[in-house]
DNA sequence: CCGCATCCTAGGCGATACTG
DNA sequence: CAGTATCGCCTAGGATGCGG
């Protein structure tokens, strides 16, 4: 039981790209994202199209039923989107010009997977609960 | 750009099953689980195959590169994984008696999941590094 | 309307020391 | 060896107020 790891943990660790903590590498970070509390839900709020920051702002506070985002937070998730890539900003050259926010081709991509994953745990979520249930039941 | 949504919507907020905010509802606590510093990496580890607390940590360490996770979190999260019912904890009748932690059915299929979305991201890192980099420059 | 700066809190995580 | 308890840090995220 000890010998089998070496070679598996090898790629492993090449797989979650592990060497120091924080590397600038995407795997833990892009993890990261999809695992806060907005990050999946404004993914799936811009695959229905373009929003405005106030716009998407009042959307994302209807799903997440009152519990609104604030306006600081907003404005980082959709930074760090749009820095990975994911999601585009555009400025109108009116006045006063208008901001809007999209889905890039990689965005989307990554909104597929988002979903995709989702549709798994949803599919699961019986299980789940059950285990949960057995658990806290166990425990006493 | 305002009605288009509202259809769309609906089954947005089903999909995440965000009504509350801390519902006991499993899709957003399962990507929290893939988003944090170690359960992904739990997971990959245990699915080479069983492995004792002990063991587990040292493992973890040598692919987190040197940086150890303590012994309390390494047991709050399995605790997390175990509950939820991916994770399977054996205890041997021997004395002492021995403790191991080996991936469920379920965990195995989270695992494979977490698999293919690591390896999605792994193949558009380039994308992303070259993102960030076009961000960062024009950014001043 | 958009974004920034400031302040504050809750929770994740690490370190250490202690029990069965 | 497995697990718990205490502590302290550090970051995500909320609230509010200002400037463009």
């Amino acid at each position: 039981m000890q010998q089998r790891e070496l070679a598996d943990l090898a790629d492993l660790a090449a797989e979650m790209a592990l060497h120091g903590k924080d590397r600038d590498d995407p795997a833990r970070e892009v993890m990261g994202l999809l695992g806060d509390r907005w990050s999946t839900l404004i993914l799936l709020v811009l695959g229905t199209g373009a929003f405005r920051h106030a716009e998407l702002r009042r959307t994302l506070a209807q799903l997440s039923s009152e519990q609104a985002i604030s306006q600081r937070v907003l404005t980082l998730k959709l930074r760090t989107l749009e820095r990975d890539g994911f999601v585009a900003r555009a400025v109108t050259a009116d006045v006063p010009p208008k901001v809007s926010y999209a889905l890039t081709p990689l965005g989307q991509d990554l909104h597929a997977q988002a979903r995709h994953l989702i549709d798994w745990i949803n599919a699961r979520a019986p299980q789940i609960r059950d285990a949960r249930e057995r658990f806290d039941r166990a425990d006493d």
